[in-house]
RNA sequence: GGCGACGUACCCAAGUGGUCUAAGGGAGCGGUCUGCAAAACCGCGAUUCACCGGUUCGAAUCCGGUCGUCGCCUCCA
């Protein structure tokens, strides 16, 4: 078996072969920053962190960079509607972005590159390209692509331009191109753009946004290289156009295997701002819910699928953490001394789950099958230690995939927990059961819940 | 108008022609344990996979049609 990735380009699943053995060389497209991530971005990025981590996993050395969009229509127009300069503006949100990763455990990706890093050698791409004939600048100094010189145009997502209905957002975006099918490589400098503006053969003005990608990319991975991931919504036109220009700049095949995530959706409908059900991480934390939960509840719905985001999901999510939270610290308590039974792992059932387009839900059907096994094992004490740290072992090798069971939640008040906890069991020793309870209800309201067992208590997120 | 995805129990969801009288998680019910709980364990739950036809010895899985939900069609992850 080996791990099978479906291609948005050939529309079928197909088994992965990076171009250089061993090596995975990973872009993902990363946010704009004119405003905080919310939990739909983050769907993608958790995808994507899943396959960054189950490549690892599998053996693979992973080079991964991801972009940052700092300059753009929507943060130039913030930074001028807020009276903020855009650097400290891309910069505040860069830095929330970086910390909403690290809070859902995502690995950061080896290259950050910002786009406003690289808009010399964006200019000189283009300038290669209409010297090639495959862009033609217009009077007001705007660089267009031209669609019609590119023939691989439309492969990604199937479209035929004729069949096309004109957008409304077509005329939006016009800077005086010859057909609204073109898009823009270089954007003439206009009065609402304020102060910000870059040099070029064309007259001052800025990037557009397709052409930060495809210098990027190829500036840290080469002009050919495995794996593109994004959003189902930058199949078109953003890769799309990504594919033409850097088809026609490098003369080489660009990407291998085109991956796209499909949208988080809020209680059946697009999450949206007017419709109040849009969230950040920030949202849900505040909420009560653990990052982990978040994390998992984002990490188990296969990323082809749509997924229908609801608090009670995050609940439950929360749940199934504990159980297998709750294995860990049974394990780590049978683990002491030698000898004994042992329960295989499911190694090969988690890999040919996930050795199938991600199949998250098979792999976690293997871990909780075998779960159920050893907490049976565990009651009936017919685990033997060396079992017991075996299993332990397993588990701790799975999280290097799912990155939510051994990690160190906030627990800001742990010391404030164990006084009440000191407490409750002098009031239970002494059969003061009201006291007792009532400590166990204030902690219930924190959203800690209390286990009484033959070793002591625990406490735990609920 | 064009392109595409999806429809499995109360909810989420696996399943890619036979081992499916269909994993796993959550919720529920009964029992063990517990001061009472919680957690854990044991037991119970779809003869059926939106609907209708077809292919096949055999279909949730392949093909056709119908109904329904959703996404994209030029800067939204």
């Amino acid at each position: 078996m080996s791990l099978e990735l479906f291609n948005t380009l050939t529309r079928k699943k197909s088994p992965f072969r990076p171009l250089e053995a061993g090596q995975v060389k990973l872009y993902t497209c990363g946010p704009t920053v004119y405003d905080t991530a919310h939990i739909g971005n983050m769907r993608t990025f958790i995808f994507e962190d899943l396959l960054r981590r189950y490549l690892t996993y599998a053996g693979y050395k992973v080079l991964h960079v991801m972009n940052i969009t700092d300059v753009d229509d929507k943060t130039i127009e913030r930074a001028i509607r807020e009276d903020r300069d855009l650097q400290e503006l891309t910069g505040h949100y860069t830095e929330s972005f970086i910390a909403d990763l690290a809070t859902l455990n995502i690995l950061p990706a080896q290259h950050l590159p910002r786009a406003t890093e690289f808009v010399a050698e964006m200019a000189a791409g283009i300038e290669t390209l209409v010297q090639k004939g495959h862009a033609y600048a217009t009077p007001d100094g705007s660089v267009f692509f031209d669609i019609s010189s590119f023939d691989g145009y439309g492969q990604l997502v199937n479209l035929q331009p004729d069949q096309q209905r004109a957008g409304e957002r077509t005329a939006e975006d016009d800077y005086g191109k010859d057909q609204a099918a073109d898009f823009a490589l270089w954007k003439a400098h206009k009065p609402s753009d304020g102060p910000y503006q870059w040099p070029s053969p064309w007259g001052p003005g800025r990037p557009g946004w397709h052409m930060e990608c495809s210098i990027m990319s190829t500036h840290f991975l080469g002009p050919h290289f495995d794996i593109h991931c994004g959003g189902v919504d930058n199949i078109f036109p953003h890769h799309e156009n990504e594919i033409a220009q850097s088809r026609c700049l490098f003369g080489t095949p660009f990407v291998e295997t085109w991956l796209h995530s499909e949208h988080l959706i809020v209680d059946g409908e697009k999450m949206s701002k007017s419709r109040g059900n849009f969230y950040t991480l920030a949202d849900i934390l505040d909420r009560g819910y653990s990052a982990a939960a978040v994390r998992y509840t984002l990490l188990t719905t296969h990323y082809r699928q749509q997924l229908n985001f609801t608090f009670a999901k995050v609940a439950e999510s929360q749940k199934a953490l504990n159980r297998l939270r709750e294995l860990a610290r049974r394990l780590e308590q049978a683990s002491d001394g030698a000898g004994g039974e042992e329960v295989p792992a499911p190694d090969a059932e988690l890999r040919a789950a996930l050795d199938n387009d991600l199949n998250i839900a098979g792999a976690l059907g293997a871990i909780f099958g075998w779960a159920k096994e050893l907490f049976g094992r565990l009651d009936g004490q017919t685990l033997g230690p060396a079992g017991a740290r075996a299993a332990l072992e397993a588990l701790r090798r799975y999280d290097e995939i799912l990155g939510c069971i051994f990690v160190n939640e906030a627990a800001g008040d742990a010391a404030a927990i164990e006084a009440l906890l000191k407490e409750r069991n002098a009031a239970r020793s002494a059969g003061d059961w009201a006291r007792a309870d009532a400590i166990r209800d204030e902690l219930a309201g924190q959203g800690i819940i209390l286990e009484d067992g033959a070793e002591g208590t625990v406490w735990k997120r609920g």
